[in-house]
Parts: structure tokens; sequence; C-alpha cells
RNA sequence: GCCGGAGUAGCUCAGUCGGUUAGAGCAGGGGAAUCAUAAUCCCAAGGUCGGGGGUUCGAGUCCCUCCUCCGGCACCA
């Protein structure tokens, strides 16, 4: 069984920021998960380097556009070991092998009688640096984002047929029920395809930084079509000497956020179709994570969750762990830096870690570190078995806030379990030795449960409880997650 | 402007098909315990479900409308 798994490429104009973190650790963390289920696991991330804006700021610094590219690609790529994110390829667009395979794509789709010459008349917002649509035109001939009139232009395009997919897609979404999710990303979609689906710009002629269009030469592709195709590319050559198309496509999950939706449930199956080529099994739009008032995080509000403050005071594992506790994975949700805090010391440190401290300390003091050869009690035990095959369930609906939650009902229970037992009661009375070693040995079960399970979110750390827990003998560790100041 | 989504306790969120008294966690209040990073556990308290109107025997849930926020509308997650 495999399972291939992708982050949207990063667009190398912008600078690296939470929200790409955000996206990179869901996909480490659901690879994590799948390949410790055994499935042979592939997961794609990388960036995406052409277009007029990557053109017009390389221009602006007076290098070419490829050196600016190069610096800034280097910036995600440095991003990804700070934020414990291993992927098995990081992809550029700029790449000899994906520009290679996206020419043999879409001259496939050329040929498949998808593409035609088109003059493009219409009208031109300059700042948008592109045409609008007749049901885009706000009042007064204005572009509807920069509200300044619009300017007529004319443009020679090639154009995909994307028109002529309509039925197709819609038939996908029927179908598929969960194609797309969550629920309410599909019904965006499906609201946009009933509008009816027009032929989209597949080039652009007064362009050089970009694809060159095989069929003609004085033309580069669009930016998206490029982009797009990297999931599909970069099979081709992740791994010299070896073709890994046929083993890992089609994809089985796309990761996107909802600004990227339309591209990826509508434009992209439809480009996949016209080529001959399978189309992935899922695509999952999760939110945007906003300052802690509520909005959009921005420089000017001040509003905002760095990263990198957050890797410096409380560590990987704690980032980690809190993108997906604290916001529900495919909502929207405010983050910042005191919820971080909270989270950080009352279930990290104080339910976790605790859990850990105390679970060590009575083993190794009660049995001088020796794991006791005891059943677990018998109604946790069923629970605690149960935890796996829970949270692989909440995993294949992408639901990786879910999937903690379920795991820290067991973290919960098992330290209201300490209370129940009283190990240090049963270790007063040698009559009770066997009960404590029951709760001991179930103890010892359910935080290697929870341990196992956690680990996807936090290796580091589920690292170190692992070889603790399989240690002889069994002794304490330092704290996990010390305290800090707030 | 048009399309889509969201608004539930001080905070972060659940809430299935319209059905009994709207549920968790955190923070704040009270108590117990001592294995543990003073970490844990128990109890109580906390609500005009964004505002207004409507449908219904019955609305957090369905409909209308207004407000606020988020995204899209040809290239920032």
């Amino acid at each position: 069984m495999t399972f291939y798994v992708t982050t949207p490429i990063y667009y190398v104009n912008a600078q690296p920021h939470l929200g790409h973190a955000y996206t990179s650790i869901a996909a480490d963390v659901i690879a994590r998960h799948h390949r410790r289920r055994g499935e042979d696991t592939f997961f794609l991330t990388g960036t995406d380097e052409h277009g007029e804006p990557v053109a017009d700021a390389a221009r602006a610094q007076g290098i070419e556009p490829r050196e600016w590219a190069d610096i800034n690609a280097a910036k995600f790529k440095a991003l990804l070991p700070a934020i414990g994110v291993e992927p098995d390829f990081f992809i550029r667009t700029t790449d000899a092998e994906h520009k290679r395979r996206v020419q043999d794509v879409l001259q496939r789709v050329h040929d498949n009688g998808h593409v035609y010459k088109g003059i493009y008349e219409g009208w031109y917002c300059p700042r948008c640096a592109d045409f609008k649509t007749e049901a885009e035109i706000a009042d007064g001939n204005r572009c509807p984002i920069h509200e300044i009139e619009l300017t007529r232009e004319r443009e020679e395009n090639w154009f995909f047929r994307l028109s002529a997919f309509q039925e197709r897609i819609e038939r996908l979404f029927a179908d598929r029920a969960d194609f797309v999710r969550p629920a309410r990303a599909r019904n965006e979609a499906q609201a946009f395809i009933a509008q009816g689906l027009q032929d989209i710009s597949l080039s652009r002629g007064r362009l050089e930084w970009g694809v060159q269009v095989p069929w003609d030469e004085g033309h580069v592709f669009y930016v998206w079509f490029d982009a797009l195709l990297n999931y599909y590319t970069a099979l081709g050559y992740a791994r010299p000497g070896e073709d890994l198309t046929a083993r890992y496509w089609p994809a089985q999950l796309h990761l996107v956020g909802k600004e990227i939706l339309k591209f990826h449930t509508i434009y992209w199956p439809a480009m996949l179709w016209a080529a001959g080529l399978e189309i992935p099994e899922h695509v999952f739009v999760h939110g945007f994570l906003q300052g802690s008032d509520g909005r959009k995080m921005s420089k000017s509000l001040g509003n905002g969750l760095d990263p990198f403050e957050v890797l410096e005071r409380f560590g990987v594992d704690a980032l980690r762990f809190y993108l997906f506790r604290d916001v529900s994975f495919g909502a929207d949700g405010n983050v910042g830096m005191d919820s971080v805090a909270a989270r950080y010391e009352s279930e990290l440190a104080n339910e976790y870690g605790n859990l850990v401290s105390r679970t060590l300390a009575m083993i190794a003091r009660y049995r001088d570190g020796l794991l006791p050869d005891a059943s677990p009690e018998p109604e946790l035990e069923r629970w605690l078995s149960g935890l796996a095959g829970e949270v692989a369930g909440a995993f294949d609906a992408v639901d990786l806030s879910g999937a903690l939650e379920l795991i820290w009902q067991r973290v919960r229970r098992l330290n209201r379990y300490v209370e129940e037992s009283k190990p240090w009661e049963l270790a007063r009375e040698p009559a009770h030795s066997a009960a404590l070693e029951t709760a001991l040995a179930t103890l010892h079960l359910g935080l290697s449960a929870v341990t196992v399970e956690l680990a996807p979110y936090m290796p580091g750390t589920c690292a170190l409880v692992s070889a603790a827990l399989q240690a002889t003998p069994i002794e304490p560790i330092p704290p996990l997650f010390p305290k800090r100041d707030r």
C-alpha cells in the first residue's frame, strides 16, 4: 500500500512564515503517521519559481530571475529542518527535469485537442496585470480588487478548453463525496462549477520567465499550469535513475490552503484528464491561522505569531503540537503567543510531561526500574488498545485535531488512573504487591500507546519517551517540557 | 460589488436528522492527595447560542434580513 502526500509549492517571492510552516508540518505529521502504519509513503514539497512577480522582483534587485529564485528557494528549504519536516523530495519548478516534463504533459494536452489559440480581447487591470471576465467587473468598469478603471487590451493566447470538462467535473463531485474535504470546501467548489466553467488562458506571450510552450516558442505557460504539474513531474526524477510515477501516482492527498481551492479541485483534475492521466484521490483544504484578535495576521496590526519565536521559547515539538491542538484542522482559527504558552504549560508540561515523569519515577522507585510482568487493568487495556484504530480513522479523514483529541483523552485518563490506583499507598503494603504491579503495567502500557500515536506530531520528544520506556532499568529522565517564563 | 464560509461560557472549541436540562478543555473559585516538572485529581460556578424577524407542537440547528470577521474573483500558506 502506498501513500503520496503533497504540500502546495511555495511561491518564492514571499518570505517563509507561519502559514508555510503550518501546511508543511501538517503534511509531515500525516506522512509520519502513514509511514508508521507501514505504508510505502512519499512526501513532496518545494517551491514555485516562475511568473511575472518573480521576474519583476529580480529586475528590481538588478539580478537574474534565476538568482532571485535561488536565494529565496534556499530560505524555504532551510525552514524545513527547523520545524522537523522531512520531505522525501524538494521540487523547484526551475528544475530542468520538471520543465521538460511540464512540456511533455502539456504537449499531450495540446495533441489531445484541448488547446486552441485565441485572441483575447477584454478588460485589463494593470495592477492585477490581468484580464477580467464580464462577471468580475465591478460597477463603473472597475477592477473589483483595486477599484481602478479597466482598460481595453488585446493579447494573443493559448487557451485550455476547461469548459469542455464541465460535465465530467460535475460527475466527479457527485460520485466522490470525499474528493474535496472538508464539506464546506467542497460546497464552495461546487458553487463555482455551477456558475459554468470558462476556458482559461494557458500561456503568456509577453513573459519570458517560465516554461516555454513547445509548439509556440514565443510563449511560456501560465505559471499555475507549470506549478500544479509539480505533483506529477517530481515523481519522475526525485530519485536519480528511478521513475517513481507508477509507484506513487495518483497521489492520495493534496494539502492546500483555502485560497487555492479552485486550482486544485477544478483546474487540476481537468488538466490531468486532458493529458490522459489519473487524478488525485483527495484534496484537503485547511483553514487560515489568524491573529489572536481573530483578524488576518499582519505586520501593521502586530497580531502575528512568529514561528521562530515559538521555536526559540518552546521548541519544535511544542510548535507542531500547538498548531493542531489549538486550531481545528480544516477550519480557521486564532493563534497567539499566550495560547502557545498556555498549551505548553497545561498540556505538555503538566499533563503529558508529568505523566511521563511520574510513571518512570514510580517504576524506578517501586520496582527498581524493572517493568512488572503483570497484566494491565482489563477495562483500561481494552480502551487503550482501541486508540491506534481510532487515530487511524481520524487520519483517514485528515482530522489531525480529532486524532490529537483522541490521544489526549487517554493522557487525561491515565493521570486520573494514577489518582485512582494510588500506587504510593499500594507500595506501603507488601500484601498489595499484585495490585501495584497491575497499576504500573497499566501505566506503562498506556504511556507507550499514547506515545506511539503522538510521535508523528512530536517525533523528537516521543523518541526520548519510547527509549525511556524500553530501557533496562527504567529510570527518570529530565523534564521534557521544562517550565518557562510566561 | 458578486460567490463561498464563520460568529456558541472570560479564552479555544464540540454540538449528527429540528427533539429532554446546550457540552469539553483552559483561566478564575473551593477542596483532596504526595508518585511526579507544585505537576495531579475531585467539586461547584460560569450561556439572551452575533442582532432582529419568520416557519414549527418544538430552533444553536431550517428560512429572511442586518452587523462583524475570513477566503475567492488569473498567480502569498
